[in-house]
DNA sequence: TATTTGCGTAACCGAATGATTACATATATA
DNA sequence: TATATATGTAATCATTCGGTTACGCAAATA
């Protein structure tokens, strides 16, 4: 499964865009998380943060660039919509390994099954 | 939900560690696709890759760090196996989204379905 | 029309990242 | 015991990242 593209931007930089990148950022994943509920505009979204309006309109380039955010234009207003779909090629990539994670945690509970019937056992 | 952490290396330098900054790197995420399979060593690893030894060292080393990868040293070999639970917090994440894109789905079925009924209508 | 507002972008900067090579060290083997 | 093997780590480097400030420009408003 290939989840990562790179692309080039106007000053010769190298960087990779797709979602794991898009979201491996803490700022990021905030940012998702506030359009989820509302669609905001750049501003109302930088609004809720600390950091510099252009450092956020950089995240949302980055997410809009993998397409997790959906921009739609207003005047001179910038709409941000979550676009959820675009989340769907990393839940896969993790979901792949939720067997392996719910076989470990059974076989723990059945651990602590027999720990407790031999307990009882002993009683 | 916080799903990082910042630590200090020996030579003082910041890194996140969590599990989005390691499966941020596609890297990473094949070594991870690798060990779900089989516990390898280090170097059978490392022979998978184009890349150096020490630098799959130093991937493993982040695996590690976050709980992803465990590794059980037997004699001068060490042997990476999955830790799969560590990775439900960035499965959990991304989760809350799901019932977004499935609802986005959903009304675009419903669209595709109005616009065949539509059709049948016109015939 | 002049001014304010919303927002992108360029230039810059320090720090983090990911790779390399060279080396150290402990364990296995001849 | 001498050598080979498995592996970590230090030093170094180029690139990327994430932030800042300064600025530009189009749209809204006074």
């Amino acid at each position: 499964m290939i989840t990562y593209i790179y692309v080039t931007d106007q000053l010769h930089n190298k960087m990779r865009r797709d979602v794991f990148q898009a979201i491996a950022d803490p700022v990021r994943r905030d940012i998702i998380e506030l359009v989820s509920n509302d669609t905001l505009t750049v501003n109302e979204v930088a609004e809720k943060f600390e950091i510099s309006r252009p450092a956020i309109s950089k995240h949302i380039r980055i997410l809009n660039e993998c397409g997790i955010i959906e921009i739609s234009q207003k005047g001179r207003e910038r709409y941000c919509q979550i676009q959820p779909k675009n989340l769907i090629p990393a839940f896969l990539w993790i979901e792949q390994y939720k067997s392996l994670w719910e076989d470990k945690i059974d076989s723990f509970e059945n651990y602590l099954m027999k720990l407790q019937t031999k307990n009882k056992e002993n009683e």
